[in-house]
This record gives structure tokens, C-alpha cells and sequence, in this order.
DNA sequence: TTGTACGCGTTATCAA
DNA sequence: TTGATAACGCGTACAA
């Protein structure tokens, strides 16, 4: 008992092989008694379809790629599963495919996915969404492809995003509103484009709280532990000390609340401290992280879409929510 | 300019097709001149294979699927970085398929992935490295597979895993060794064969050391950090509550932390804690976590080898570490 | 050591 | 609304 093919089951039905292939490309001009016949041999036998051959004959791969690299593994998790979600629902195959945004060998790698692997598309997640060198690749060889919060060149491809400015704006004003004016910043990664892109949210809530922005308060990152509990070190050595901070992940974050635990300064009563992500890691530090919430299985779930469905709007913004927990509290005076 | 075929390279290194394909899959008999040739038109053509052709032709598909779900996406993560470093090396591509366990469809998408997929093998970790139906399937169709840290069957595949009995032992031993003699255990979903493998090396510990096992001191858990907070809670309002805690897997091992701090009991000069996994959780969490530390990413690494190496040995076993960090102490009297 | 002819399972083209 | 036939790009069998 070997594989079976679209010919056991045009035999079975009684019909030829190009009509079950109507039947199984969903494709007008079949009659209703031939379709019910072909989808009752279809069920019979059991028929999958091998996407090699569907491929190599030039229709389409019924499959599209997920290049995702981050720093979150719940991120990259979560889009994992946004992505495959929406596949699903289109009975299209995902494959993930986990890359090093460091290895230098990026391009080659994506240049050896598409060159090699038959695919309907592509869906690319920062730091690689804002690859030059891919893009043009991509472009030139006519694949279509979704980004997820793209920072450059927004018109060449459809894309999902949060409006990463607003997001960083509203928590800054939600720490200034509890009383605070030194207000810390640790940014993110600079090869993502969004670590620009919610430090200008930030100094946007300063200076519309007419709040002085002061330099030595913000701290570069990377978004890793080791990064926020470094700039936390530093921030608390400082002679006049941030009164809260924000940091541009929930990594980073918990880093800040290791930083803090270690010097004995108490959160939040002497330091506030809020983050940026899901709550996957707000949820499981102390105290509990106040952080803006990125909704980012429907980014994915979106990302697909915009790559699946038939046409129509480029561009999708999802909302974010500030998700207050008991790391930030009204300054005590 | 469409795809560079196998034609294209033959004709401009003048010689025929077949040659080219010799070359390609390191076939013997051919020439040094021939094969030196052909080397240089693949490069000056940027030739890339096909892996729908190759796979449609009936050789090697050149690509194997790692299906993967945990609670912990950071154990996804490092388990899909592993097989992947491996395939990079073989020249195999790795498609990772997330899939939902409870989604109570996994028999039949993995029967639509073997069906519809050209594949050289699969990877399978817990829990469906158990599944009785999957493997059946596995089996029948001849399709190779490797397993990670597989609780049944135990023959009917390669498999890497760690000493979990062993492993769960050793960190309930350093418990015992710090003075305490009430230790609770937060117990892993049942449905993971580690789950009552690590209860048992808990029990051996207590047992070797003539430590009475109390039931009142074992709470039931699923790996999830809710479940660690609800069964610190409950352990904590104990009329004698345990000294210290050790949770089957870190997430469980936070929501203990969790627990404490907001019942003001110190750790740990009031509690310890230890837990079991990588350091994503365990070095977040504050104070940070002693724990069992698996070498998810090796453990990916070796399973891809053990597919994708020529044969050989059938079982290999990891070596876990003990990482003793600031949440376990001695037992203050 | 090298080349020729055929087939893998599906879709596209064109005719019926 | 259906069906015959030629691709798709590569590997295998067999011949040279």
C-alpha cells in the first residue's frame, strides 16, 4: 500500500484526474453531482495531495515561510502561533524558520529558503522586516511577503504594526502621572527599529508634561536581562537616582527589578519601574510589571492574513494596552 | 531571467545532466576534472536545487519537521535552535511545526504533515514523543523519527533525554543537605512522562535519606506559573508549612517566589525554592532560582543527529547540572 | 566514469 | 462542464 494519488481517486470516482484537481483547487465550472462524487473519493481514500508535486507543477506551494528572530522567545512563540493559527484556517503549511540575526548570514540564508523551498509567501519580524539586502531580494524575485512592525521603506509591503510611539508615550505619561519627574530610560536594541521609535515616545510624554529630559537618565539596552539589570546598577549609583523607569522590553525590566532587589530599594515605594511585551515575563517577576501589552499572536494572526487573503488594505494597526501592576505606584514625597 | 535549473549548469559546465547530479549529492565515480568543473558553474550560477524536484523524484527530501509544544517557550526556542544548528550543518532544512496539545487534532495534523510533506524524518518531543497513535503512524509508514526525553516505548526509536529521576533527586538531595526535611514538591502535568519520573527521584531522595514523605506536602501542578502560585498558597497556609519547595519546572518554581512575596515569607531564609530548566525563568525571578539545569538546546542538537547521522548508536543520555543560586540556604534553626 | 530515457504527482493548456 | 497531454526539475535505471 503505497501513496495514494489523485488517480486512485479519479478511478474511484469515475472521473479524470484534471476534474478532482477542479474539485481540489476549489475551482468554478465543476457540476455539483462530479463534486460531490470526487470530495466523497477524497474522504474515501483518505487523498492528501503531496505539496511537492502541487509545487513543481507551478500552481501554488500552499505553504508560507515565518522568518522570526528575537530576542523573546515568547515572542517569537506567540507569533509561532498567530501565524500558524490564520495557516490553519487557510490550510496553508507555516514554516517556521528561527534564524541568528547575528550569524552575518542572513541574506544567504533567506537567498537558500526561497531559491530552494516552493512558497506562497513570506512573513519577515524585526530585525530582518527592515533588512535592505532581504527585501530587495524578496522584490526582485517577485515573492509576496508581510512585515510586522516595519521601520523603513512602510510602502513596499503590507504590514502589521502598534504604534510603538503612542505605546511608549501613554507609559511614560501613566509615570508621570503618578507624581514622577525623574523618569529613567532604558532603550533597546538599536538594529530594531523600534527601540528609536518608543525612546521618541518617551521624550514625547516629558516634553509634553514640559518634564526636562535629562541625558543621564537613559541608558542603552539591548533588550536582555543582563542589559536592564546593568543600567539599573548604574541608574541607582547615580547621584540624584530616576524615581521610575522604563525600559523598552520586560527582559530588560526584570533586570531593573533585580538591580533594585540587590540594593535594597524598595518597588515600587523608592522606584517604579514599567516594561514592554506580554505578559509572560510581567507575570512571573515581583513584583508584577506594569508594562504595555503587545498583542503579539495577532500580530501574527494578522500577518498572515494580510498575506493570505484575497487583496485589499496593505497596512493593519493593532492596539496596545497599558496593563498597570504593582511595580509602579504614586510617588511618595 | 526565471530559475536556474540543473540543465543550465550542466550546459555550462559541458557535461551532462546526470553528472551534475552526481555532483550535487557527492555520488561517487566522477572525475576530479569533471567534479571541479561542475563545481564552478553551480557557484557561478548561484544553482540552488530544488527540494520539491528532489523530493518528487524519490530521493532524500533534504528537509526533516520538529514537532514541538511545551509550556515553556523558552524550552521551544532553545529545542528549535539545537535541531536547527544540526540541519545547518547536514545541508537539511528544519521545519518547525508548533502544534496544540490539547487541541485534540494532533493525530491527524500529523498525519496531514507525513502525508503532504516530503520528509527525511521528524523530531518529536514531550508530549506527543509518547503519543501511542503518532508513533503507530511513525511506524507504519517506515517514516525515521528521533525522539527527546521519550516516557514509553522506549525502543521503538532513537531518543536523547537527561536522567530526570536522577536529576530530580540530586536537587531534593541539596535540599536535605541544607538542613530541611519538610520539602514540598510542586508536581509537572501528568500528561509529560518527566512529571512522574521527577516525583519518583523526589521520593528517592526523601527515602535514601530517611526523610518521612509527607502527602499534605505534594501539590498537583500543570508547569504553569498560575499553578505554582496557587500551590505555593496552598502549601504556605499549611498549619506546618514545608521549609523548602521544589517545583518540576521553573515557571511553577517563579509562582512559588510569587507566592511568598505576597505572603511576606521570606526567601529563603524562610523558604527555599528550586525548580528545574534553563536559565531563561530561573534568572528573571527574584531572588534567582536554583534549579536543575537541562540542556534543552544540546538536546535538540542531539536528536537531529541521531536522524541525521549515518547510524549507529540508538539512546544517548545528557548530563544535567545542579545551578544552586540564592533562592535555597541553609535551614536557619 | 559518463550519458540517455523515463517517471515522480500535480497543475496548466488546449481541445472537446 | 469535462478530458487528454505536456510540462515542472530532479533522481534512478540502465546503457555506453
Amino acid at each position: 500500500m503505497g501513496r495514494v494519488t489523485i488517480s486512485d481517486v479519479a478511478a474511484a470516482a469515475g472521473v479524470s484526474i484534471k476534474t478532482v484537481s477542479r474539485v481540489l483547487n476549489k475551482e468554478r465550472y465543476v457540476g455539483d453531482a462530479t463534486r460531490a462524487r470526487v470530495e466523497a473519493a477524497v474522504a474515501a481514500l483518505d487523498f492528501r495531495p503531496s505539496l511537492a508535486a502541487r509545487a513543481l507543477a507551478g500552481g501554488r506551494a500552499h505553504q508560507i515561510a515565518l522568518l522570526c528572530d528575537n530576542p523573546s522567545p515568547f515572542y517569537i512563540h506567540q507569533m509561532q502561533l498567530g501565524v500558524r493559527d490564520r495557516c490553519a484556517e487557510a490550510g496553508v503549511r507555516m514554516i517556521a524558520q528561527p534564524y541568528d540575526r547575528r550569524s552575518g548570514r542572513v541574506l544567504d540564508e533567506v537567498e537558500e529558503l526561497v531559491a530552494t523551498t516552493p512558497l506562497d509567501g513570506l512573513i519577515l519580524t524585526p530585525p530582518i522586516a527592515d533588512g535592505d539586502a532581504v527585501l530587495d531580494r524578496l522584490l526582485a524575485r517577485g515573492l509576496p511577503f508581510a512585515r510586522v512592525s516595519p521601520g523603513v521603506r512602510l510602502d513596499c509591503a503590507p504590514s502589521v504594526f502598534i504604534d510603538n510611539r503612542a505605546a511608549a508615550a501613554t507609559v511614560t505619561r501613566h509615570l508621570l502621572d503618578l507624581g514622577h519627574t525623574r523618569i529613567g530610560l532604558v532603550a533597546g536594541d538599536p538594529s530594531f527599529a523600534a527601540s528609536a521609535v518608543r525612546r521618541a515616545g518617551y521624550a514625547d510624554a516629558l516634553a509634553a508634561a514640559g518634564v526636562a529630559s535629562d541625558p543621564a537618565l537613559i541608558r542603552p539596552g539591548d533588550f536582555s536581562f543582563a542589559a536592564g539589570l546593568e543600567a539599573g546598577q548604574a541608574l541607582l549609583a547615580l547621584p540624584r537616582p530616576p524615581t521610575a523607569v522604563f525600559a523598552a522590553n520586560d527582559e530588560m525590566a526584570a533586570g531593573l527589578l533585580s538591580a533594585a532587589h540587590r540594593r535594597g530599594v524598595a518597588v515600587p515605594a523608592q522606584l517604579s519601574v514599567a516594561g514592554f511585551g506580554d505578559d509572560a515575563v510581567a507575570s512571573v517577576v515581583w513584583p508584577p510589571l506594569t508594562t504595555v501589552r503587545q498583542p503579539t499572536r495577532a500580530l501574527g494572526r494578522t500577518a498572515a492574513d494580510l498575506l493570505l487573503a484575497p487583496g485589499g488594505e496593505q497596512h493593519r494597526e493593532l492596539r496596545f494596552e497599558l496593563v498597570v501592576r504593582a511595580s509602579t505606584a504614586r510617588l511618595e514625597q
